[in-house]
DNA sequence: CTTGGCCATTCCGTACAACGGAACGCGATT
DNA sequence: AATCGCGTTCCGTTGTACGGAATGGCCAAG
């Protein structure tokens, strides 16, 4: 076998520069099953061993990352600091937290937030239901948006959501994944009707989503509210139930973000 | 002693990497006080606006960084997802979260976790207290080790705090801070005496802290958890109930951390 | 004990990304 | 009109990042 070129895993972007690289390193630095070891750092970004071996010293150095007994490595106090200050300074997840937590409780499902990272969703928070069975979502994970309820409800939102889907079949990830760029655009118009979509083991065996879009200003998608459970327990006649609360949760946050600006702009 | 010749403003550190100057400009992009303007984060870092704006431009391309209206850039979706992963995935604030909690309603008072990098300490949670009066400290803040007691508490607990501390005078930050490093030092043993220290206007005036070190499974200091007040608010003969409470909240902290593992493992 | 695999770490010559002073166009302020 | 501060672009130079290969440590299998 010669050199295997391009062999990554999915997360991995295409890194370029130098700075592109660390922040692969960091990501791959805080996936949930921490300690992380080098070989596997570099495993999952796809850069030389060399290559990232210096990027964590550079990273060490910084105070993002240290590294513990026999080459583990964790995230560091300033990337923690970070991490907090981010997540306190952005509108988003501190006006979504009470919001979700709400509707959790009304719910009684995991609830989750996620914000548009270019034809992916990022799940940004998520409040787990209090009983068994968590959702193995990652709080940081990216799921695509064609075949997720908060993908799907994200591009309900954007004016140019048949562009990003193409007109190439897209794959399918269960059996029951829509991958014709037209069915799914279709399945869009849910929302407009509605004001909430759901989703049907898209994504996911055995999963099925309510989702409803947050919206800036301009009425564009920013992310979207969803609440998961199995198809079991969140069954379809529970839909017309939970939908209409995921769709004022969503409506409550588009108005805490940019909707209040919407009407005057008072200059505080 | 060579003094370094060093005029930034205070959060910046002199960067020497790409890697370094795109780290200090997320570090900037995430404070507070939201939007951020190029030329602020430039004269922040102390780098040169073409690097600047190079370095966001990265950022924003790989999904850190985001650009709104009239040059103001926000933190991007992909740094909102690395962050809530992060803290989701450090057992630190996963575990010190409800515990914070718990003290908040003891005590009253607005409470820190902190934890060490270098020669400062770095806020990665903090519960506010219900009341009016917000402490005007910032999550991911750094704050030195020396006139805090967040910081002092930590230097309690690690075995080279005299070298840390130096010889030469400390920078007084309010009249009453203590500048001697020997005066520091003794200041320290409160915390073998009681489990917990006082500090009163040390950093700030009319604020008064009370803090216990949160160390690993060597007995080293990893952080430290607090309790802060005006000094009219928190006052002197409130500190011998608050100090114990303070003390247990730190002790459970440690033990959830590498406490656990502190029995069994006589690994030298 | 020897071997082989996997690991983190170091080395080094080359290539290319990062650098930042300077210049530009724009809008607001004087 | 003139000045300021902003974000942005340009470009020749510099020095950092690169990664294949080599090293030595560790552990388990032979």
């Amino acid at each position: 076998m010669p050199k295997a070129v391009n062999t990554q895993i999915d997360g991995a972007r295409d890194a370029r520069t130098a700075v592109d690289k660390a922040l692969d390193v960091l990501t791959a630095l805080v996936r949930p099953d921490a300690p992380h070891r080098l070989a596997e750092i570099a495993r999952e970004t796809g850069l030389a061993k060399a290559t990232v071996h210096r990027t964590l010293q550079n990273l060490t150095d910084a105070g993002f990352a240290v590294s513990g007994d026999g080459g583990s490595y964790h995230a560091g106090p300033r990337l923690l600091g970070l991490s907090a200050a981010a997540l306190a300074g952005s509108r988003e997840s501190r006006f979504a937290r009470p919001i979700l937590v709400d509707l959790q409780r009304q719910t009684g499902h995991t609830v989750h937030y996620a914000v548009r990272h270019g034809e992916h969703a990022v799940y940004v928070d998520k409040v787990e239901q209090e009983q068994a069975y968590r959702m193995n979502s990652q709080i940081g994970g990216e799921v695509p948006l064609y075949c997720t309820a908060v993908g799907r409800a994200i591009l309900s939102r954007l004016p140019d959501a048949a562009e990003i889907l193409g007109s190439a079949p897209l794959p399918a990830r269960t059996p029951r994944t829509l991958v014709d760029p037209t069915s799914v655009l279709a399945a869009l118009s849910e929302v407009d009707d509605l004001g909430y979509l759901v989703e049907t083991e898209q994504n996911e065996r055995d999963v099925r989503c309510v989702a409803a879009p947050v919206v800036d200003g301009t009425g564009t998608a920013v992310g979207a509210i969803s609440v998961s459970g199995l198809t079991f327990t969140l069954r379809e006649d529970s839909v017309a139930m939970l939908g209409p609360l995921v769709r004022d949760a969503a409506a409550k946050l588009s108005a805490a973000l940019g909707g209040g600006t919407l009407r005057s702009v008072p200059n505080s």
